[in-house]
DNA sequence: ATCTGTTCTTATCTTTTGTTATCGTTTTGG
DNA sequence: CCAAAACGATAACAAAAGATAAGAACAGAT
């Protein structure tokens, strides 16, 4: 049983492996706080409002990140497999998350907690790196998601989703939550949709 | 001659300390590559499609970081003083910078090279962490500057400007300019003003 | 298998925003 | 100091998006 525990710790260090090279005693520095946590459709795994504190690596399932205000939510992010998952703007800043992140699918994740990578951060200079580079990566995502949220109407932005690398992902997710990330209700993506398809 | 150079490095070192304790080693790793450049308003500091590799400091001034489509400009952000400055996603990257930085006045910047810093990142855990954090503040930005994108109208994002911390600072950039970091035309923001100044 | 709730489309109506053009006013450069 | 350019407000019209509601297709649960 121990096995799946193992195995999901290697995707997570292959995953890791993509930003620094860490030596072993590095990442066994990491390895003994880690479990696996199942969650349910529609289960959260963070709350608006609450703290974050912890830092997921998705072994299964689909989630979303969403905002809420008043009774409307607009999604964020998406996260698929062999992604890490958290609130990372709460875990970073200690205050109380603004967005809740919910499982759109039965999903399975490897955890840890976030203040055990603080201090690995300031305990080795593989973590302190990693702990930059993953920074930059957020960083440029977040750049280009907000170019192009200021840049390109919601069709051009429709059409960019269709071509991004997540394409056939996202057909797993309901509609409604796509409209929403890209900031505009269902019914105006219903017809974007309309005005593509034909050709 | 030399004074103010040195004094806009007591200035710069000043900020980083708001990061990180930077030791007096550390520091010196940096400061023989500053230097002091002068900018005439509307001259560039970055000019989009060229690879940036200099991180300024402000000195004095007010820039603007816009991205160019079909001949249409969209500010993403204002930089003004004792602000880091940088197309830092291009540095980071190396790839050809998607945005031109420009002066909106008169400008002074204190500059080093981003490969001077690349270098101390991984010679020195001091700006190892100082990568990080930096980082990390740049990535919190951008979190909330997307998220007021999705989730505000453009009304309640011209009224979130006025109660920021740079309210009186923005009071020096033409409107126009406002407009398109807010993602709404001139007019439309005209209007925006129209209705909420009578209260 | 049926029932219930979700999801998506479609239609209608309203509101908002964009587009274009005009007109004072201010700023800037020669 | 003056002419030209830039700036901001406003009006009129067109285009796009939001709100709402109705209905069809689908999935999940009992």
């Amino acid at each position: 049983m121990n096995d799946s525990l193992h195995q999901a710790a290697r995707q997570l260090r292959q995953h890791i492996h993509q930003f620094v090279a860490l030596s072993d005693e590095e990442w066994h520095g990491l390895e003994p706080h880690l479990s696996i946590i199942h969650l349910k459709k529609n289960q959260f795994m963070v709350t608006q409002g609450v703290v974050a504190s912890q830092i997921g690596f998705v072994l299964e399932g689909i989630f979303r990140q969403f905002y809420t205000k008043e009774g409307e939510e607009r999604t964020t992010y998406f996260f698929f497999d062999q992604q890490l998952i958290a609130a990372y703007m709460s875990c970073i800043t200690a205050r109380p998350s603004p967005v809740s992140i919910e499982a759109l699918s039965d999903a399975t994740c490897l955890v840890f907690p976030y203040p055990v990578l603080k201090a690995l951060f300031s305990q080795y200079t593989g973590w302190q790196e990693f702990g930059r580079l993953f920074a930059e990566y957020v960083m440029v995502a977040l750049e280009e998601r907000m170019a192009g949220l200021l840049m390109l109407s919601p069709e051009e932005r429709y059409l960019a989703l269709l071509e991004g690398d997540q394409r056939h992902l996202l057909q797993r997710v309901p509609q409604h939550y796509i409209a929403t990330y890209l900031g505009i209700t269902p019914v105006s993506m219903s017809r974007i949709r309309n005005r593509i398809i034909p050709k």
